[in-house]
DNA sequence: GAGGTTCGATTGTCCGGACAAAGGATTGAC
DNA sequence: GTCAATCCTTTGTCCGGACAATCGAACCTC
């Protein structure tokens, strides 16, 4: 009987530019992500083994491993000694990032804006003050704001920064989203402690979100950290229910 | 002006086994991270470097790398060119893993039970079918149950598994989660794709949960899927959300 | 003293090779 | 035909070395 032919990945046109500064193993991953997003790696696909595969391309066994590790943690791929490396089945989207709320709204289409309802410096209450490493009563940043998605309110915004150098213009505030003004003021997010949970409304919130009094919100309390360690933000976020809920995919540490 | 002591690692009795069957760059990163874990690592200490690092310990320096990264990618340590490798200066807990809330309960030393509502085989609804990746109609296991801790209702879990071979029994399931079971027949989950939301409870699920109507429930749904892509798993979740809510740490991708 | 420059330290990338371990398929024994 | 032993393929682990890129500090110039 004939063997079907194998279910590889062949001519791929797979190839790196070794003048470019971006490293090979990334030129290779980023070709390799590519290809499976536009269904050129069909779901199952075998890859070939890696010394064949490093072969063709000029590259080293290494190399090419580090190529193909990088896709195997974002859940592309699937290795098994013995068998091969398969491309996973499945619809992976993003494995949970740090995101702003601003960023997903303008992904998904919905066009956000922001209302800024206040942005001053305050002595840090006792809750604001565990959450963010410093002694209470020190000045902190208190920024509250309103979401809104075609018009419509979506959240309602409440975060504490340290009083650094950092300024914060309202303008600024009202034309993009926290994390992205962070980020290009220099700092490096590393972590967050997050915690979702849900309770009823109350008439200010309600009256503030366009929902009745004891309607359910959806919560969410967030301390994110650079990458010495220290909190940079504390916020503490409400979602209508009604219009939002969070979506995320994670994977399986093996 | 005498320069203070490096802060560095020296002196931690490190050491690997040459003849355990456990890889030597997993020794080393394990009593890397239960150095951190005691406090023998403190915040900030830079961890020296590799290549004397790797010739203390009589390895090569890919393995060190290949040890320090993983603890990179959990997020204990940070590592910047020319400078070094240095402990991350904050509470890193967990970084979101794929858990029941069988183990999550445990885990806090709540005492988890179980009280099996329903354990059925039966016709795939359209929205089952379509989580599932089934033909509607398809006969697929419906499972209900109440969890409860401190003899405290917590949670009522709904979940639809495709019919296949392994068999549920009650008694299983009271004793212990619904993951823990799926493993244990030889599934490897790879990936989840998850919502939580909130929402108002209607009368049944009230007097299911002990919360009156109309009180705020935090929804989960979640698919998960195994290495071949396949889902394996639907699961329709709702908690009193004066009672619990999700807490977990999550690490921005570089 | 302020500012730019050089230099050492450290991680990042890449190479080539070697053997071990696991999974599947083939072969052989019964 | 069924079951176990064997072989082959493929990934997992580990080594030693080389050069590049980046950061911080010391140094020098003005």
């Amino acid at each position: 009987m004939p063997k079907p032919a194998a279910d590889r990945a062949l001519s791929l046109q797979l190839g790196v530019d070794r003048s470019s500064p971006v490293p090979l193993y990334f030129q290779l991953a980023q070709q390799l992500e590519s290809a499976i997003e536009k269904g050129r790696l069909a779901p199952g696909t075998l890859l070939g083994n890696e010394i064949d595969l490093a072969q063709r391309l000029g590259l080293s066994r290494p190399t090419v491993r580090q190529a193909i590790q990088s896709l195997v943690d974002k859940g592309l791929l699937v290795r098994r000694r013995g068998v091969g490396t398969q491309v996973v089945h499945s619809q992976v989207k993003r494995p949970l990032e740090l995101s702003s709320l601003y960023d997903d709204l303008e992904a998904a289409g919905q066009r956000p804006a922001t209302r800024v309802l206040g942005n001053t410096l305050e002595p840090a209450t006792a809750e604001v003050a565990a959450a963010l490493g410093v002694a209470e009563g020190d000045e902190v940043r208190r920024i509250e704001r309103l979401r809104l998605a075609h018009g419509e309110p979506m959240a309602y915004l409440r975060n504490h920064l340290p009083a650094g150098p950092l300024a914060m213009a309202d303008a600024e505030l009202q034309a993009t989203g926290l994390y992205r003004l962070m980020r290009s003021a220099g700092i490096t997010l590393h972590s967050a402690r997050q915690s979702v949970g849900a309770r009823a409304a109350d008439a200010v919130e309600g009256e503030r979100l366009g929902e009745p009094a004891g309607a359910p919100l959806l919560t969410m309390e967030r301390v994110t950290f650079d990458d010495t360690g220290r909190a940079v933000e504390f916020g503490s976020h409400v979602y209508r229910a009604s219009r939002y809920s969070f979506e995320f995919q994670l994977l399986v540490r093996p």
